[in-house]
RNA sequence: GUCCCGGUAGCUCAGCGGAGAGAGCGCCUGGCUACGAACCAGGAGGCCGCAGGUUCGAAUCCUGCCCGGGACACCA
């Protein structure tokens, strides 16, 4: 909440209980940011949501509110607008107060969650020996935010990356190496990815060596040596080629946040044992399945979760359920989230529901599936190459960091050699990011280049330039800021309301996983640090107005800095 | 067929019970002897998919329908 609000709030609660009485204990002032800028800073429609319940029309409601309310220390005398709002305005040395609270904490307001759950954050997660591509950016980058954002609000996460490293697919990929007498000490990710694609091919073009790729899964799964060793070498080429991508993302996802699905597989017997002994589990077709209430296929018959499928082995339902259970008693989780394909939605409700009825999941754990849309491309269909092919994410930031270059060259910037080409690579990566989080996560976007790269409008590289423009003028004021003394402009009232903000839009992303929240709100500090420079002369004032305006100043820059660091955006000190 | 998402300015999207429905891009008019104009001030541009309903009040909640996308048994 607003650090306003919170003054705000207790005071209106008691002028409804002295107006009408303690009957009226608990109403809330749906306190709000005013919606425009006659209104002051703050409204509330009491008036109006009273009028029934006193019988009173909304005007002689908001009358009897005025006589009782006292906010005098905080607010100029409040103002009754015209259709039965009370307008408040904070006076501005109490807007002052704030800021400079803000200024001397490292948490810029936010108040720690109370009580600190552990939540385990399962996002990115990978196909082992397949190059990262557009259908884990999302993922990659959504969750990374959720894990900072939630961590910042004083909760506890454990980040997984549930690696795809124990599919069906490895039967091929093994059998494809062996057969065509490849060194598997010289693959590199990319080689792989390749050789991955050539299995792929001849297993569906060859019944022979479909066949021996599934003997070989079985092989696998029975921790035959020479199979496991290859398998072993796989993962670890994948692995060290996902670092280099984490690393260049700045996504903060290390050896120690890898579950693989495979580290599940030895639990998946018990698993299968536990649910048959608790009932839920039915033979169908050959396969042990769960048929849960309320889940029914395309011809309304009742739809299976299957734990154990027909030949024995065991999908992704079933690791899941492993994991579910191993992330509550084992590693202490709170709370679970899952940043995954919005296209996955029913198989999480239906592992959600299963582990449920098993009393894996206790009511008291939230399990959160938080979907994703597609990216798509300009043509509005999922993102391809020309010749059809996924994009991979190397490519794809390759493009973003080379158009951020050419707009540096084109606005003229002084950056020259390493810190030219370092700049480039945050704005691209920026840009991409920022593109990720701004919309609703819920649904598809179009990657646009020429949009998510432009520097103006909601951009990631209008933030980075809004908070690089403020290290420049800080770093040319030659002193340390002070504290805000002033706000007499209105322009610098704007900006100080908007900056006490900063922990009510970072408590929303925590309470909502909505990172879009974030980026709007800091949208709106850079636009309003536009019309205050416009306004207000900074470094060109001299004395307290200069003082208390680089102490505002300073302030922006840390919320900037701050959330740009949540989004897992470079905040630049130059560009 | 069932279920889940979407449908808001030309385009990309916010807003999701309360005051003339907002922003960016694009378009038009002004503004740089620069605390970084990657900007600012102003303007044009909307039956908020359609129809009912609930409410003092609906883009927002409910119902039905239309359009688009997605999911729906052994890939994950």
């Amino acid at each position: 909440m607003h650090a306003a609000e919170q003054a705000l709030v207790p005071r209106l609660e008691a002028a409804v209980v002295a107006a009408f009485g303690a009957e009226y204990g608990g109403w809330d002032p749906q306190l709000r940011a005013a919606t425009r800028p006659e209104f002051g800073h703050f409204q509330t429609n009491l008036p109006l949501r009273l009028a029934k319940s006193t019988a009173l029309p909304a005007p002689r409601v908001a009358e009897r509110l005025l006589a009782q309310l006292r906010v005098d220390d905080l607010c100029l005398p409040p103002a009754l607008g015209g259709q039965g709002f009370i307008n408040l305005t904070l006076r501005p040395e109490f807007l002052a107060a704030q800021v400079n609270a803000l200024l001397s904490d490292d948490l810029l307001g936010v108040r720690p969650a109370a009580p600190s759950q552990r939540i385990v954050v399962d996002f990115s997660s990978p196909n082992v020996a397949k190059q990262m591509h557009v259908g884990h950016l999302r993922s990659t980058i959504i969750g990374d935010t959720l894990a900072r954002v939630l961590s910042f609000v004083g909760h506890d996460v454990v980040r997984r990356n549930h690696v795809g490293d124990w599919g069906t697919q490895f039967g091929m990929l093994i059998e494809q190496l062996l057969d065509e007498g490849g060194d598997d000490g010289d693959l590199d990710l990319p080689a792989l990815d390749a050789l991955y694609r050539r299995a792929r091919t001849r297993f569906d073009g060859d019944p022979a060596f479909a066949d021996r790729a599934r003997a070989r899964v079985v092989a696998l799964q029975a921790g035959d040596g020479q199979t496991v060793g290859v398998w072993r070498r796989m993962v670890a080429v994948s692995l060290a080629g996902f670092d280099a991508m984490y690393a260049r993302l700045g996504v903060r996802l290390t050896r120690a946040d890898v579950a693989g699905e495979s580290s599940y597989h030895d639990d998946l017997p018990r698993v299968v044992a536990d649910l048959t002994e608790a009932g839920l589990l039915t033979r169908s077709e050959g396969a042990l399945c769960a048929f849960l209430p309320g889940f029914t296929n395309r011809d309304g018959a009742p739809l299976p979760l299957i734990v154990r499928k027909a030949d024995g082995g065991f999908g992704y339902d079933a690791t899941d359920l492993a994991a579910i259970r191993h992330r509550i008693d084992t590693l202490g989780a709170d709370r679970l989230v899952y940043v995954v394909d919005v296209r996955q939605s029913l198989h999480f409700d239906q592992v959600f529901a299963l582990a449920s009825a098993a009393g894996w999941l206790p009511t008291r754990v939230a399990a959160q599936h938080v979907g994703f849309g597609m990216v798509l491309g300009e043509d509005g269909k999922p993102f391809k190459t020309r010749s059809g092919d996924t994009v991979s994410l190397a490519s794809l930031l390759d493009a973003a960091e080379a158009k951020a270059a050419a707009l540096l060259d084109e606005r003229g910037s002084t950056l020259t050699g390493p810190a030219r080409s370092a700049t480039a690579r945050a704005i691209g990566v920026g840009a991409v990011k920022y593109a990720d989080l701004a919309g609703g996560i819920g649904r598809d976007y179009v990657f646009a280049l020429d949009r998510l790269v432009a520097l103006a409008g909601n951009t990631g590289p209008y933030l980075q330039y809004a908070h690089a423009r403020l290290a420049s003028l800080l770093d040319r004021s030659g002193g340390v800021p002070g504290r805000v003394t002033m706000l007499d402009h209105a322009a610098e009232q704007r900006l100080a309301l908007l900056l006490t903000g900063f922990p009510g839009a970072v408590e929303s992303v925590a309470a909502t996983l909505e990172p879009h929240r974030l980026c709007g709100y800091l949208y709106q500090v850079a636009t309003a640090l536009s019309v205050f420079y416009e306004e207000c002369p900074v470094l060109r004032a001299s004395g307290d107005v200069r003082a208390s305006r680089l102490a505002l100043c300073l302030a922006a820059r840390r919320v900037l800095a701050t959330g740009l660091d949540l989004l897992g955006i470079t905040a630049l000190e130059r560009m």
